[in-house]
DNA sequence: CATGAATGAGGATTCATTCAT
DNA sequence: CATGAATGAATCCTCATTCAT
């Protein structure tokens, strides 16, 4: 009777365990053998599965970027504005921790660290955070352009946002006692309210009329 | 004749060689050995000036911490307002690359990651960002009196300019390609003042005369 | 198909090799490597089996213990009088040397001055020494008190064979040419015996009746 | 003006602190480093008097050996018996370590394992010993001759009590707590007395007017 | 004589990876 | 698929010894 191949819940048994493994003691410290304690694998099996350490790595990026973004869609299926998809996405981002996965955002914050000496690592997590700036873009965009205001700078508020979100993860992971618990998710939507607001109308020759409703759409929760 | 001690030398010669390194490799890839090729030195003696790697990584912090801080004050001296005065510490901070130590931005994303795991580098660390978080506390607190607005969030804020300086950095070592050039700063200051604007007047009983030159005293270079 | 242990076996292996080389090298001088070549393991089994090198001696001198003690129960099982089985211990501890393990005094000695300075090794060696003294000071009574005699300075007796082992066991290791072969276990018998012999009997007022018979049980083969 | 030479006081200071530090941490742990700490002097200055560290360890072999013997003259000045004078030795051994050198003992332990691996200090160290058991043996011969018994075994003995001071300093060093204090000098007296007792007369023919005096002389204080 | 920096070989330990079972 | 032993290169650190000053 042959075997049921269970390959494909070995791996992620082993990307998750080399998620926990990484948010406490980094890349160089999450090693074969604590990776197999963590999974309650034997360190040969994992050579089994993945060809090296790497590739497990590689793995993780591409399971934390889907699991982020499973969770923006989930909140962004019950926006109805621009406003309330782009609250959404930062409620996804910003309170990454308190989910089931509270070890996901200082993986992610070692990831990032990883990127910079490890080219693979690098080219994954560029492709993520690809995908991430293009969405926030077009967030933005459509915010700008909901509330009549003029669209510019999106590059550099979507590169604003992104690095606000890392950097929220980087104290989160290791000065969490010196910042005010929960800060990060408010005060980047009221950041980008009041900078929206600050902005130019799109059309001043059109009058004030469109001014008006702008006003009330705002980023906030639906 | 007793020989003359150079050990203060060494030492900044050996901290300077680990930045460096860190930058590109990682403190777990900034072996011995790549330490001294990088100094110049004997592996051996990096030992003889101190006593393990981690007590470079400690002078490390010590040293870019203490590095940020005078180019602030060096910033800080021609500044006239609060708003300069902020603005002097963003720029201080965010242009931090474009000085002669190029890799120090990447070599404290580095320790970030580090502190999470060496309880040592967090104390320091810690104590490096609590300083820096006093500081801004009091820079924004001065601007947004200054501006005649009410006083409120500063811990918020101040943990959140942290958080976007931290997160520009991480981005400015892993996604340089990704995002606007030289964004982080101008982006900064512009989110404190349309953030500072749209906060509510200190004292509504007292009339809007104080509101016009609140209006004249933004965050802006001298 | 899981692959059966052999823990036990290599631990046994490496701790046999660790003997054979501190015997002649000391501790300090039995390195991992040389203690891989002994056993014919590579180097980095060595930690694989055991945590360090710290650990190999702790067993090491546990397995000693225990040797030693299987040596004297060995003889002990066919003496007949408490003179018998002192001598019975004395012949186990100070022929140690003609067995199947003529490095395992050498190695003791070692192990009591690397007991100065490792405070683990202390404790397992003292705990060895103390098992010792407790068996000689119940030997020792009971030669006392089967001759006899009064039973005094039971402690310094027995500290006094454990002494005199010791010492044979270092001249033995290190001046071997200059004592005469073999000389330890008689002389402590006979040392015993006049020792013994010349104690006050213990109960004068009982008349000559008891010496008699006291006088023939002496520390002897059986 | 030309300096005076104080080479022997320099290494008679490092031989001292040779001696301080190996009584704790044996040879291996007594780093020309830890030699110079505890002796005030710098690690290039121990070079400068001596070879290497080997040569140190071989003059505190002789500065021991010398001191003990010095000890034993000026007890044995004021012995007037062939029991006293054995005595004083027995004292100046045993009680070695009540004087102004504790860790003479402790030392002199650690020497003697050096001695099983290095062949320098072997000599050094066979040479005192056999010069102390040419003197015991003396001692013990003329002891014998003075109660009027036969002198036999005189190897053994003295090779036995060598063997018991040796012994006694190994626990000293070791497992002091475990043994009574002082125990040994009182100990080794007795077991001398009592051995030579119970040795038989001399000459048996020449009648009992012999006996009579020799059973007063014994190993004691004068 | 004296200082203290410098060197480099050597030692313990770790760890990704391989492989026999 | 699974286990866990085995390997050996790499790493941190130590230390006797040398040497410039």
């Amino acid at each position: 009777m042959p075997r049921k191949p269970n390959t494909e819940l070995r791996r992620a048994q082993i990307v998750d365990a080399l998620r926990q493994v990484m948010a406490i003691s980094g890349y160089s410290g999450a090693t074969i053998q604590a990776i197999a304690a963590q999974s309650g694998l034997a360190p040969g099996l994992i050579h089994y599965h993945f060809q090296d350490k790497h590739e497990i790595l590689v793995e993780l990026v591409e399971s934390l970027a889907a699991y982020a973004r499973a969770r923006y869609e989930r909140r962004a299926a019950t926006a109805a504005t621009p406003g309330e998809r782009l609250r959404a996405y930062i409620d996804a981002r910003l309170a990454f921790g308190d989910d089931a996965k509270p070890d996901a955002v200082a993986a992610w914050v070692m990831i990032g660290v990883e990127a910079v000496r490890d080219a693979d690592v690098r080219k994954v997590y560029q492709r993520a955070a690809a995908r991430e700036l293009t969405l926030v873009r077009e967030l933005l965009r459509a915010c700008l352009r909901d509330a009549g205001k003029r669209v510019r700078k999106v590059d550099e508020l979507a590169a604003g946002l992104l690095a606000f979100t890392e950097g929220a993860f980087v104290l989160a992971s290791n000065a969490r006692e010196l910042v005010p618990r929960g800060f990060a998710a408010p005060l980047a939507a009221e950041w980008i309210n009041r900078y929206v607001l600050a902005e130019q109308d799109r059309d001043v020759s059109t009058g004030g009329s469109s001014r008006a409703p702008a006003r009330k759409r705002q980023v906030s929760h639906p």
